[in-house]
DNA sequence: TTGTACGCGTTATCAT
DNA sequence: ATGATAACGCGTACAA
């Protein structure tokens, strides 16, 4: 029945060589004669031999993987819409290198710390992957402690030297304050995620550094926690405002989305008396009613950028930061001039 | 500076013990004296020393690590709310055991079963988890004759034995078709995802069925792809028909969402002209304007219970399969009466 | 409690 | 240049 695992020493002895041989012809080392070599890849095939992985592992010290670990509520999780095209894009690269992709998924708190502290103590990732990077994040000095090799996915606080993959989000925000700018709106309020998630922090600035450069008094601004439910909160505090804005950039699309709903539920009507921007360009967006004016970023991209970044470093080349071409927004119908200067 | 790794033997010569004892004292196996036992493991401690995942894996031929492979394109992946908090009760359970999750991204096809069979060749993980089981599902037989352990995530086809782990959504579909019937629809819809899928296939099957039940002709199936634009699309179709329904149930919440403003923008009012229900009751759902009546289904839970089912695998217990509590109907705006028998 | 073989490749070191 | 032999990595199983 079971028919014992099929060894490089099975492949050697068929092949009428020793393991070494073996070894140096599946991995292109110099030294072993080309039909010698021909030979041993044939009757490696043939007898469907590949090297054990956890052998290769003991030997080389490398575990062919990559972690991430995320600290999430799976019901956060759920809805986001950043984490699968980041992961799919990751995969592509490294399951091209034969690489895999740890995953650990942790409730927020010190199971985090746990996590990487078991990845580091185990061995079993040869680096990991950062992100939901956060103001005073401690991870950074924790994976310099625990000796892991670490990319960063976004723009980690402190001029410390984590390799990092920095898609500027904050471009996409400007580029949306300035469409509502253009159309007319000068009361123009923000939704942010939590502030002590870099990008939320990011694109909160963004946003008021584009008001303040149109001369603006500072905007409303609501600070969220990405969900749908908190999104629609927000926009009824805004309203709930004396003197409401005329339009809201969102943090994400998820909290635009429910937030157009409580304000079209309140008879605010979206556009024409409210305009709203999303973060995230989901799929959803565009067929929305009114479809959802959203800041788009290439996540997979994104995802295949960290996991190169993770693989070079993995095999000691020095690993640049890469910066990707930065979001762009993308205008449909949840937005339009204000009320007052409708006619 | 590359303080070479703490091993079992520095902790062993530290403690003044042998190596076995070291490993018999962390394992918690009897032959170790209790006062030994607590100073190996202090010892231990204090060393920072925790078994090196690699060696560990060599000796005992054990990952420590489930896999799932997922064919699906990234864009696909990314608006699908299941996957995530599949993950997510995967690894709740997983990481509890020291297990870990790996993750492979293919595109479906070809890749796929290959991704499967360098899974096993390669013997990185203990067992796989199926998801997006299919009508002709080839993988069962495939694992088989890799001899990789499986669970199935929903109920495969083919009577064959493959351990699974079993949420009925059907349920859900024939309470969604139940309450259309009570609030007086006779002309409801389907709008399916692709059919190749056990899931799709069967929740069509249920809406067809609970029809049937209630003495009514077969209604409307638009065949769509489980994305917004398919969504819309098939709402789109359903409209042409010279007898619309009154009511459409779908696959999965995104099509119904992407339907719903489909209808709409047509100036067919949902609930008011259009009754919709959706599946998978995600968190946008409840915020939306009408509300989305939805069918839920405990994710996480089930990713739970596939990843104990692994366990239980790996350990060469029996995996009795599991059957979770069915998925339930949540009633929000989005259904009401037909216009018919409005007053 | 301890010694020793073993798992399975990789990588010096040696021999032709 | 080709190839073989032996040590190594690190923990576990089993005999002593």
């Amino acid at each position: 029945m079971s028919p014992t695992r099929v060894t490089i020493s099975d492949v050697a002895w068929a092949a009428g060589v020793s393991p070494t041989l073996v070894s140096f012809a599946l991995n292109d080392r110099p030294g072993v004669a080309p039909t010698t070599r021909a030979r041993i890849l044939s009757v490696a095939s043939d007898m469907g031999w590949s090297p054990s992985h956890r052998a290769r592992a003991l030997s080389t010290a490398r575990s062919s993987a990559i972690g991430m670990v995320i600290a999430r509520d799976a019901e956060l999780l759920a809805s986001d819409p950043f984490f699968a095209p980041l992961l799919a894009g990751m995969e592509s690269v490294l399951g091209a290198s034969g690489f895999s992709l740890l995953l650990r998924v942790v409730s927020p708190g010190e199971a985090e710390r746990d996590a990487y502290r078991q990845l580091a103590a185990q061995a079993r990732v040869d680096a990991v992957v950062l992100t939901d990077l956060r103001v005073r994040d401690r991870r950074p000095a924790l994976l310099r402690e625990l000796g892991l090799l670490a990319v960063a996915v976004g723009r980690p606080a402190g001029r410390q030297s984590l390799p990092r993959v920095v898609l500027d989000d904050r471009a996409g925000i400007t580029a949306a304050v300035e469409h509502l700018l253009g159309l007319g709106h000068r009361r123009i309020a923000h939704v942010s995620g939590p502030r002590h998630f870099v990008h939320g922090a990011g694109r909160r600035r963004a946003w008021a550094a584009a008001l303040e450069a149109a001369g603006l008094r500072p905007g409303q601004c609501v600070e969220a926690d990405f969900t749908a439910a908190g999104g629609a909160k927000a926009m009824h505090a805004l309203l709930d405002d004396p003197d409401p804005p005329t339009a809201v950039v969102f943090g994400n699309d998820l909290m635009a989305i429910a937030g157009s709903a409580a304000a079209t539920g309140r008879g605010v009507d979206v556009p024409d008396r409210m305009s709203i921007v999303g973060f995230d360009d989901t799929e959803l967006s565009a067929h929305l009613r009114p479809p959802l004016t959203s800041v788009r970023t290439d996540v997979v991209a994104w995802g295949r950028a960290a996991a190169s970044t993770a693989l070079k470093l993995v095999e000691g080349r020095g690993a640049p930061d890469i910066d990707l071409p930065p979001a762009q927004l993308i205008v449909r119908g949840s937005t339009a001039p204000p009320p007052a200067i409708r006619h």
